[in-house]
DNA sequence: CAGTACCG
DNA sequence: GACG
């Protein structure tokens, strides 16, 4: 699959808000191949089920997660890691769909950062009430590569802040299909999402599903 | 501190 | 009771 499926497939419904230089929100990205999309994912979450993890505090997340790629983000009481295994299970995480990976490369390239590879996508499953507190993704082993994060479902309030954490974020509301895809100079920038609000989706019904692909490694 | 609790 |  290629970068015309998803960037010339439906151009008119589609459009780009930048939120700072390296960090861009495309409207409506995933939203031609939604199908293949979530019936992708299903395969995934009958192999690899989403679970609640555990932060190193010993706090239980309130959403939950899978991994799909070679590399799967976990979090229990050792701290965070990038793993092969799920540990859940011993075995490898599922393989990453083509679909999720052309959808990750031709918006990485639509957002500036080409050659994009990623070899890691954390899927994260929010109910109502469900959040993720401010953080920054640093785990991976090099930060050249850029971050991608697609929404699903129901709408959330994604914060965007800062290189400290004491930076007042900025509220980006986010919905069905929007791609969200921060790297370069914005790499590194505290985010996170506010307590999801009631809602029903007619396809993914009264949940929101996130796809954060990465290069790991 | 990828968390919850508490308080104004 | 919602919000910061």
């Amino acid at each position: 699959m290629t970068f015309d499926l998803f960037a010339d497939a439906e151009p008119d419904r589609m459009w780009c808000e930048q939120l700072c230089t390296g960090a861009v929100v495309l409207r409506r990205f995933a939203l031609a191949h939604e199908a293949a999309i979530l019936t992708a994912l299903d395969g995934i979450t009958g192999a690899a089920p989403l679970r609640h993890m555990i932060t190193p505090g010993g706090f239980r997340m309130s959403v939950a997660m899978t991994n799909c790629g070679r590399y799967g983000w976990v979090t229990d009481r050792t701290g965070y890691r990038y793993d092969t295994t799920d540990p859940a299970s011993g075995k490898p995480w599922p393989g990453m769909p083509e679909v999720f990976l052309a959808l990750a490369q031709a918006a990485a390239s639509s957002a500036g950062f080409d050659g994009f590879t990623p070899d890691a996508c954390l899927i994260n499953r929010y109910e109502p009430g469900t959040r993720l507190s401010l953080h920054q993704d640093r785990n991976e082993r090099d930060f050249d590569a850029p971050i991608v994060s697609v929404s699903l479902g129901i709408p959330a309030v994604f914060q965007f802040g800062g290189a400290r954490r004491e930076d007042k974020p900025m509220r980006v509301p986010l919905t069905h299909g929007d791609v969200v895809v921060w790297g370069g100079p914005a790499r590194l920038r505290y985010h996170g999402v506010l307590p999801l609000k009631e809602a029903t989706h007619p396809l993914v019904g009264h949940h929101r599903i996130n796809l954060t692909f990465r290069k790991a490694a």
